[in-house]
DNA sequence: GATAATACCTTCAGTCTGCAATCTATTACA
DNA sequence: TGTAATAGATTGCAGACTGAAGGTATTATC
């Protein structure tokens, strides 16, 4: 170890302190850091000189003494855009570097377009939000696999454009950015996580019930992605006497299919679970539940996590079957999860993008990613109040 | 960070590599760990201090010029010892602290013994096979389930002695050593891993087909232990259209059940595999193997290992099985493990005992655990070695 | 035996830290 | 208004550590 790095090491924890703090004092981030007073306050300097941090006007504190002088993190140093590129919506947030928004869009995803013009729509979308700060760092959810080290998506049957490694370059020479892509399961599991069902807990799987059946797993505040990001893909899994993959049952592609085999149709899968059905239907209910409770106890079994979150559109109709599955849930495993819908909605995803961004950037800044790791990270006080959380139809 | 943090990060460094190739010249580790021949000198000054170095005899070279004076590890410094306590034979393995094998035993287990007299059974056994070393890593696979936090044991039938907290005190009382506990399963995970059937991998899943179904997972040469420890435990799974728990298909006691309840009277859970076979026990076989497939199914979907090891009693049996297996999983997921034998048989838990051991032996001596985590580590030539591996009839 | 090559050690300048003293800004109070 | 008290921020200094350069011991080769 070089004789500088010392140096390397204090200032990414004087850093990592400042924005979990998001504004303190010197005397404050000493404490925090255990570190003297004089290492942070030259530290502070190299980061006031580096542009990413700042004087606040001092604050009269009522006690005796001199004003304290806080510092506090230049946030439009660097800004972080999360894209959620569904298959018919496409969401997108811009955050600063504490976390608060910046900007936000809703628009339909033009999934009709080529993958070079997709690409340069996105673009177009990401320049609108924000100004171009010193730095910009960019994640996109994609509804498909990403593989960890190419970027290259496979399995995207709702937007096949992105199929491949040309809509990854496309995009990437499109941003003056860093952009990184992952699954929009994942995403949403590490939005969860941090600001949705699961906050606080250190483990937590998403599932997400939409056209597909994703899923994201967090252990330890940490995205599980496995060799090619398939992990937690349950829906691999066979369910029933006759071996159908659980995919079929945990699916509006397969409610819709499973209705339509009783003779009857449904306008949405949604309505399924609209109260009250009639036999029919209930036969429908029923074994969708089935295939709940499967996909939980594997994730249970699997991962143990403490928190299973349910996603996806069909999720805002389940508040009911909920009680049920966790009674069931406790009888078929020893250490069952709580089981919680979605607290964030459709935006799950885009917050997630957001929060995998700002990993991203705190590392291109200096903060060692060993601090990144185990911990909760930045308050994101702005991203919390965000209005709309949770509420699909707000723009 | 203080300053003396760094000598800290360098000792490490040094002392890690100098733990990797067992004997190495000052040149070398400078080489090795990127650092100046000075600082290497140094430290290596500290480590010969600390007792966990020694200068070797110098060596000729051939070439012109100083001798060389390789710097060795004081193996005999520290002792680790494995110890595989299972329901009815105990293994136990005792290696220094580049792993070469210091002594071994196989008893059998007195299982009828007390909670206290048991532990004093252990710890006699431990301390008749290593002489008091300056420090000593005791680690003991159990078969149960194992808290990462507190050791407490539960749901252990096969020895309801070490349920609780008792026999972990009691044990810990009895041995001037740091002892740690483990699922059996999970060490064995870990051994298999290391010198075993996924040597050389980054991940693996371990199903131990037994008495009952046990799992450990290796992700990242690291074990994923989970909340309570129950990670893996897919024998939770319903299978069939009945929902009967997997476990029951997937274990000895499953087995020989089935094979009752078709009228068939079998000496060992063994016998069924032995071919050839009439039409009901090739039922019970069928039923096994589509229960091994969905075992198999759900790792691949939780964690995508690179391999599965299938270890336990039974799996001697299922070398025929394998190919069959392999191809129905390749038509199952997308990104199939090899499904490969256990080859450490009955020694993988001791084997992966004494890995556990030396991982705390490393870090006791000052090993940065960072290191150690996605590192393979030192050579364990001894283990490697080993004779006996594989042969359940070796003492 | 001289020379070149190699390994290891020592010296020295430079970077960094923590401690303690000092500087500076502020409040309390006579 | 002036002075003491108080507390944050900075600076001077000793100590720890590193890397680079140069020194010394040991060996092969001519």
């Amino acid at each position: 170890m070089e004789p500088s790095a010392a140096r390397q090491v204090n200032r990414s924890a004087v850093l990592w302190a400042l924005l979990q703090e998001g504004t303190a004092t010197r005397v404050r981030l000493a404490e925090v850091t255990e570190l003297s007073a004089a290492t942070v306050s030259r530290v502070v300097d190299g980061l006031v000189a580096d542009g990413l941090a700042r004087e606040a006007p001092s604050l009269r504190t009522g006690r005796p003494g001199r004003r304290v002088t806080p510092v506090e993190v230049v946030a439009e140093a660097g800004a972080v855009v999360g894209v959620d590129l569904g298959g018919s919506n496409c969401r997108m947030l811009a955050v600063d570097l504490l976390g608060q928004v910046m900007g936000r869009a809703r628009k339909p995803t033009p999934a009709r377009l080529s993958t070079r013009r997709l690409a340069a729509w996105v673009g177009d979308e990401v320049r609108a939000l924000v100004e171009r700060p010193p730095f910009l760092f960019v994640t996109v959810g994609l509804p498909g696999i990403v593989d960890i080290e190419t970027s290259a998506v496979r399995a995207a049957p709702n937007l096949p454009q992105v199929e491949g490694l040309d809509f990854v370059a496309h995009l990437r020479s499109q941003l003056p950015a860093t952009v990184g892509f992952d699954n929009d399961s994942n995403l949403a599991a590490l939005g969860e996580m941090r600001l949705g069902a699961a906050q606080g807990k250190r483990s937590a799987v998403m599932f997400t019930i939409g056209a597909g059946l994703g899923a994201g797993v967090v252990l330890d505040h940490r995205l599980l992605r496995g060799r090619t990001g398939l992990v937690g893909e349950f829906g691999y899994l066979p369910f029933g006497g006759r071996g159908e993959a659980l995919e079929e049952i945990l699916s509006a592609r397969g409610l819709v299919a499973a209705a339509q085999r009783r003779g009857i149709e449904i306008p949405s899968p949604e309505a399924i679970f609209a109260a009250p059905a009639l036999p029919p239907l209930r036969a429908v209910r029923a074994r969708f539940e089935d295939g709940l409770l499967l996909a939980v106890v594997a994730a249970t079994a699997a991962y143990e996590p403490e928190v299973v979150v349910l996603g996806g559109g069909v999720a805002d109709s389940l508040a009911a079957v909920l009680p049920r599955l966790q009674a069931r849930l406790r009888a078929a495993v020893p250490n069952p999860p709580e089981v919680r819908l979605s607290s964030l909605g459709d935006l799950a995803g885009a917050i997630g993008a957001v929060i995998s961004g700002l990993h991203d950037a705190y590392i291109a800044v200096g903060v060692d990613p060993s601090l990144l790791d185990g911990s909760v990270g930045p308050g994101l006080e702005g991203l919390q109040a965000l209005p709309g959380k949770g509420h699909a139809d707000v723009p």
